[in-house]
DNA sequence: CATGATAGGTTTAGCGCTATACCTAGGTCG
DNA sequence: CGACCTAGGTATAGCGCTAAACCTATCATG
């Protein structure tokens, strides 16, 4: 067996107790001398705390949860993109001295499961869907810290941490506007269902509207943000759509996908058509030419949700339920002027 | 309050451990009545057994560590290859209800204090040198079951599960010389310490010398395992190499980064020079031509993992103390026989 | 000199669960 | 007809820890 709190204390002469305060460096009454005594045996021996038994005795776990969608008996959708914030996650925690569970959940019913089973202190959802985060509720997640990423839900009980999604869609069009584009396209999966689309589609639409731009529908495609779909997507809008000489894309690589499917058609980017991405992920940089992006900091994002959901379960609540971080342009070689009719 | 056991016994009408009998399934002796007649009362009030209760008492928790470098203060380095990997690990995990705790780890302490905190019933090792692994004592890891991925260490404590690299690299190395190539180029990171690519290595001599291709060592460069580095490479190869006609790293973002190299000096790829990546990340296919490269079954490595696991933790520890799982060469375009002088 | 403060602890009572030993009524067997 | 199964449970004793209340010697204070 492990050495317990109950060995130090007899190794020590004094009570568990007092073991105990000192390590947990609580404020309790305790003589110096005493305190590293027990500070030095407990390096001795080795000792770690019990995190069962702690969670057990003083209802916190220390543990998060991070919870992602998982399509019944399929694994994880983590993206490359979501795995960055991951391991920020896990940094910004580790930190804190908390600890990261990683869940997949295929049915709503496991989230409670996680939440009561593990007596999560919090848990950071991540690529869910608004419609399942506004469903969430109280008598689910408990007295749980939930913060959920890039959604734009109304739900009450959950934080929220994205980037300004409308604020970059703008960006990244205005820059396309100032090249001298009029035709611009936009191509995103459905935004019916993800805020985050939807934001992105409507700082498309706002930078149109300010610039005189009339809105076309046609311009506005459905695409998965896969490298399939917009391999698609670019071959049809080579064929279809000659008009068009710049497409604002939601995922770099979505973006990719089309400039191949451009290229496939014998179009070239940015010489016949201007294409952004968006996220710059490590891909961007890896095609050529380079792609023009917008960029989110993920680090900060992460570091975002852990002060948010730190800050609920130190009780300070603060008016801000959900943040929204800056994001900026990134022009590299995918966006150029339109070519002379 | 969370519902307990004791809750629901009471509910039920029968003591606390007959409840507990059920709930767990064991095959302790319950009429079918009452059997029912408790599942229903749990299911109503939606009990879910507290994790941190049954870790303490069975001493056992269900829960399995994810262990993985973090350089001190800074994020864990998981790279999109990896994080392939703990998705299909969560599944696999979940489907047999243990739970995932995800941890970076920045000193070797601290894989014992995961390991004893949370009283870890095993652990899989993800991204650790050959030493590290080595260096795992008995006393240090308890009587958990330790699972190293991709590793090629000497510790009899230690299960491990890699792909064939050896024979990955003879399949890479074998086609470019049947397609006609003898001067072929390694490119891998630091083998000294990695058995991973030692073994590549060892593939890569083995199959020239049985082509009665002299070893020119000369021919061998160290290479991280970047884009950056790779488009380095490429770049000094095209100026000094002209000799080189094929090229074998040990990874796809390298490999995609060495095309990158070859084009900014002129040279074309497959045309002047062959490239054959390694692992057939999703990368793979976004550039153009699309990469050779040799593919691994990730989820038949997530899946031999778990099962290494469960016999162990189930005590039928058989002989294979490491699993070696079969890798196929994917065709693609980066490969062609060598342009006539 | 009674009265507190204060330092420096200790004691008690669980947290929710499991392992293990134990109990009892009814049937079975030689 | 006493010994003994067996089905169907129950009772007890922790696992390692924390929160909260309690204790005692010492010293200052009006």
């Amino acid at each position: 067996m492990a050495v317990t709190l109950k060995d130090i204390a007899a190794e020590a002469g004094v009570s568990l107790m007092t073991v105990s305060n000192v390590v947990n460096g609580k404020k309790a009454r305790v003589s110096e001398a005493t305190r590293e005594r027990i500070l030095r045996i407990v390096k001795d021996r080795g000792y770690v705390p019990s995190a069962s038994a702690r969670s057990l005795a003083a209802r916190s776990s220390r543990l998060v949860g991070l919870l992602v969608p998982a399509r019944d008996e399929a694994s994880l959708t983590i993206d490359p993109h979501t795995v960055e914030v991951v391991g920020m996650l896990e940094r910004e925690l580790r930190r804190l001295d908390y600890h990261l569970m990683l869940r997949g959940i295929a049915h709503r019913a496991e989230i409670t499961e996680a939440l009561k089973s593990w007596n999560l202190d919090g848990a950071v959802l991540l690529g869910f869907q608004d419609a399942e985060i506004d469903r969430l509720k109280a008598d689910t997640i408990g007295d749980v810290a939930l913060v959920a990423m890039d959604s734009y839900s109304a739900n009450p009980l959950a934080l929220e941490v994205r980037s300004d999604d409308f604020g970059g869609a703008e960006l990244a069009v205005a820059h396309l506007v100032a090249l001298g584009h009029t035709r611009i396209a936009f191509a995103g999966p459905g935004f019916a269902a993800t805020g985050v689309v939807r934001q992105r589609f409507e700082g498309y639409r706002t930078v149109l509207a300010a610039n005189g731009i009339a809105f076309d529908e046609s311009l506005v495609s459905t695409v998965e943000t896969t490298h399939a779909d917009g391999l698609a997507y670019g071959r049809r809008l080579a064929r279809e759509r000659p008009d068009v000489t710049a497409v604002f894309t939601t995922a770099d690589i979505l973006a990719i996908g089309l400039i191949e499917g451009l290229a496939v058609e014998g179009r070239s980017v940015p010489g016949d058509v201007s294409v952004v991405g968006y996220d710059d992920s490590d891909l961007a940089v890896y095609v050529t030419p380079k792609l023009t992006t917008v960029a989110q900091d993920l680090s900060a994002k992460a570091a975002e949700a852990v002060r948010l959901m730190m800050d609920r379960l130190a009780g300070n609540d603060r008016p801000e339920q959900a943040t929204t971080l800056e994001v900026r342009l990134i022009e590299r070689g995918t966006a150029a002027p339109p070519a002379r009719r």
